[in-house]
DNA sequence: TCAAAAGTGTTTGTTCTACACCCATGC
DNA sequence: GCATGGGTGTAGAACAAACACTTTTGA
């Protein structure tokens, strides 16, 4: 047990370690997160984050893959560690320490039945219901970081439809930085940053003159210098 | 063991949680991490972080400042946690997962006779000793954070000696993102962010000349809108 | 008197912001 | 023909980068 650390420990260390997923889901209009309705005790009827033990075997970025399909069907996304929470007294019950894992979706990439079947319900960042232990800062934290990472990385680009129109990237940044942005602006950049290929095909659903579809192309962005939206 | 997740565990969790602490020293040259000499099996005579486990009833962070002063005897500093480490077999010997805690501090300001007395030695970050278990990017994440936190918040100025000159506070910032500054940008946007008050003292140990000490003024610094460098 | 570090401003280029009108189409 | 969302350019402000000389003083 503590045989490579240079101090004896005289008690057991008996600590659970859980993850806890953090799901942005953009739809358009908002940010949502994905929470779950607790059927069971203690707690019950509250509302969570998905969350679950790790297994002895397996890694920790695993087990947010594994909970996270287990309590709402997701699969096939990417997740990013957030943080680890560890305050003592954070869960009333017993001694559990928990890393927060967190990724934005496509609500209608999902389908909306499986969500269903797990008691899962998606409630705006800016109007969640009252959260479980610490589950309330663990969103926060994970949304200051999704914020931060938005404007640094192309993690928007990777979760739209593989073909996607500007007004609809643009949609995605002003719901995720909650914030509104001039739409010449906002193109003058990312033209500038060159890494998106304009099809010479048209999206109409969202108006009459339709809007060009651009591909996201990871050869030019990993060839391009920097990203900053 | 159970009560409060939506799944029942079979099999008992046997992970152990551990810390870790990367120590950023700077003394006017360059960037150096505390590392301690293992003095004990296994990966004996090996180096290593100064990592230890988390008490039953101890905060993940107060764990990680009681292992740092146990095992280098540094007290009265102010770590930050990176990252949790917790691929399952990055420990060959046991199923440990790892929270990093980061620090950055003045190497004069602390008892080198202590440093030695723990069997703990300064390493310059780019000729770093080789290192047990996946310790070497445990530094690199810190290394990463550290650079991108002394540019968005005011970590240097809170480890320097409250009297400082702005020679002094350029060669930090030079060391910690081994990159040269230009002095006169330099000190033009830091007086521009106006939260360092002037004192009428000079020092005149690094030159005949002398420089002029400065003061962090917090209350400034709280007003002020931003912080970029 | 000279070596060594401290201190000081200006110019130029780049990036950010604000802002208003025409276009294509389905109804 | 008009309402709806898509598309485009420019001017001014703020910020970043490059650059060279004078000052002080201990040895």
């Amino acid at each position: 047990m503590t045989r490579h650390l240079n101090r004896t420990y005289t008690e057991i260390q008996q600590i659970t370690l859980a993850v806890d997923c953090i799901i942005f889901g953009f739809n358009n209009k908002k940010l949502e997160v994905l929470l779950i309705h607790r059927g069971f005790e203690p707690e019950k009827d509250r509302w969570s984050l998905m969350g679950g033990f790790v297994g002895n075997e397996e890694d920790l970025d695993k087990a947010a893959y594994r909970v996270l399909k287990e309590l709402s069907g997701l699969e096939d996304l990417y997740m990013e560690q957030v943080r680890t929470f560890g305050k003592s007294d954070r869960d009333p019950y017993e001694r559990v320490v928990s890393t927060t894992y967190s990724a934005l979706i496509l609500k209608e990439n999902y389908d909306a039945g499986l969500v269903e079947k797990y008691r899962a319900r998606w409630f705006p960042v800016d109007a969640l219901p009252n959260l479980i232990f610490d589950h309330e800062e663990m969103i926060a934290s994970a949304l200051r970081r999704l914020r931060r990472r938005v404007r640094t990385a192309p993690v928007g680009f990777n979760l739209l439809p593989k073909k996607f129109t500007l007004p609809q990237l643009q949609r995605l940044y002003e719901v995720v930085l909650n914030e509104e942005i001039d739409k010449r602006n906002f193109r003058k950049k990312i033209m500038m940053m060159d890494f998106l290929i304009k099809l010479d095909e048209k999206d109409k659903s969202e108006s009459k003159k339709g809007a060009f579809l651009y591909q996201f192309n990871r050869v030019k962005y990993e060839h391009a210098k920097s990203f900053s939206l």
